[in-house]
DNA sequence: TTTAATTCGTGAAGCATTTAACGAATGACA
DNA sequence: TGTCATTCGTTAAATGCTTCACGAATTAAA
C-alpha cells in the first residue's frame, strides 16, 4: 500500500509516542516541557524531536519549551485518527492475550468483535468480545464499521484469514502470523514477526 | 546501544525473513529460487533481495538463480547466531501467551525460566517453563547463560523490571510495555509497541 | 535597560537505504 | 555451435532520514 505521505513515515511512530508522554506529563500536572527533557524521557535526540514536531506548526517557545497540552493537541490534529474500531481473527493464546489487553479497549482503540473456527469458542464472550464463527464475517465487519483486522490464527491459516479479511472491506490488517502475507494494493499491512524481532535484537548483541 | 555494523541495518531482518521462506521451499522440496520468486513471496523488490543477498557473498548463478540450501546456509551463517536462552518477566495474559508461542521453543530460541510477582504462580510450570520469584532472577540468569529478557509487565512496573534485568547482567530486553525505559548503552532493546503500530497502521491507511 | 543564557526552528550537510541501469554469466534451444 | 532470453551482481543515481550549525526569540538577571 503507497500512502500519498503528509509527514515523513518515521516521524509518525515517534509522533504518536511524544503524544503519550505529553499526556503523561499533563497527568502529573506539568505545563511544559522542553526538546531536551522529552529527549531524556524518550530516548530520540533533541533535534530530531524539534524537527518532528515543526512538521505539525510552530508551537514552541524560546526559553521556555512547548506548552504541553497546546503540543498534544496538535499531534492528536495531525497524527491520531479518530476512534478505530478492529476485529480479532483467532482466539488461540495470542488472540486471548490480545482480547485482555487493556491498550485495545480504550476511546481510540476498540476490539468489537473476534472470529474463530473452533466451535467450542463461538458465542462466548472473552472481556466484553463476543466470538463469531467465520460465516459471520462480513455481517459483522459492516455493522461495526471495523477497518481493521488482527491475524491471529495459526501460521498455516495466515493467508487464508487474510483473504476474508480483504474479501469483508478490511482497509487494514495487522499480522501476528511468521509468515508473509499477500493482499491488494489497497490494504495496509503491518507484520509483527516476534522471532525476526528476536534474532535482530540478538544480532545487534553480538556483532 | 551501538552496533558496530557489518551489514547494512535493515538487511538483518529481510535476511531473517529470506531465511525462514527458503527453509519453506526446501522443505517442499524446491532446489532453486530467483531473486523475482522470492520477491513474489516475500513483498521485497528483487533488485532489493539481489542487493541483500550480495552482501554475504555471491552465491547466485545467472539464468537459474539461487542454490536454496546454499543461500540459505550463507545466511545463517551470516545472521543468525546460535541458540539464544531467554527468560520472560511477567505471567500475565501476555506473558502466559509468549511462554506457549510456539516459536519461543524452538532450537534457535528458547525461554528458559520465567519470573513473577504474584506468589500464587510461583512454583508454577507453564508450557515447560518454571515460574521463579523475583529474588531468583540472578542466579537463574547465570545458570542458564540467558541473554535476552522480555519485559511483559504491567506497564507501571517497566522500569522497575528493565533494571532488575541489567542488574542480572542480561544484553537485550525485548520490551512489550507501552513506557520507554531507560538503560545503560551496553544493553539493547528492542520496544514492541502494539498501540503505535496500531496508529501507524491506521494513518496508513487514512492518510 | 542591557547582557547573557536558553531553547526553538530551519536550511544545509551528512548518512543510509533504495532504486535504477547495465554488463556479464549462464543455460536453453535452434 | 551460435544466438537469445534470463538472471545475477555492481556501480551510480535518487530518495529519505538524521544530524549539524546557527540565527531568532525569549526570559532571567545584572
Amino acid at each position: 500500500m503507497q500512502r500519498s505521505r503528509k509527514y515523513p513515515q518515521r516521524t509518525i511512530p515517534r509522533a504518536l509516542l511524544y503524544i503519550r508522554i505529553l499526556d503523561d506529563l499533563l497527568k502529573r500536572g506539568k505545563q511544559f516541557v522542553s526538546s531536551g527533557e522529552l529527549a531524556r524521557i524518550t530516548g530520540v535526540r533533541d533535534v530530531q524531536i524539534r524537527k518532528d514536531i515543526s512538521n505539525f506548526g510552530p508551537v514552541g517557545k524560546p526559553r521556555v519549551g512547548y506548552q504541553i497540552r497546546a503540543l498534544k493537541n496538535l499531534l492528536e490534529a495531525s497524527v491520531q485518527k479518530k476512534a478505530v474500531q478492529v476485529v480479532l481473527f483467532g482466539m488461540g493464546n495470542l488472540g486471548k492475550a490480545i482480547a485482555r489487553y487493556p491498550e485495545f479497549h480504550t476511546e481510540k482503540i476498540k476490539i468489537a468483535a473476534a472470529f474463530e473456527k473452533d466451535p467450542r469458542l463461538i458465542g462466548k464472550d472473552l472481556n466484553g468480545i463476543r466470538v463469531y464463527s467465520l460465516e459471520k464475517v462480513n455481517s459483522v465487519v459492516k455493522r461495526t464499521r471495523a477497518l481493521i483486522g488482527i491475524n491471529a490464527v495459526p501460521k498455516e491459516a495466515a493467508q487464508e484469514m487474510a483473504d476474508v479479511m480483504v474479501a469483508a472491506g478490511l482497509r487494514g490488517i495487522i499480522n501476528f502470523c511468521p509468515t508473509p502475507i499477500t493482499i491488494p494494493d489497497h490494504v495496509a499491512v503491518k507484520n509483527i514477526d516476534l522471532t525476526i524481532e528476536f534474532m535482530t535484537l540478538l544480532c545487534d548483541i553480538n556483532p
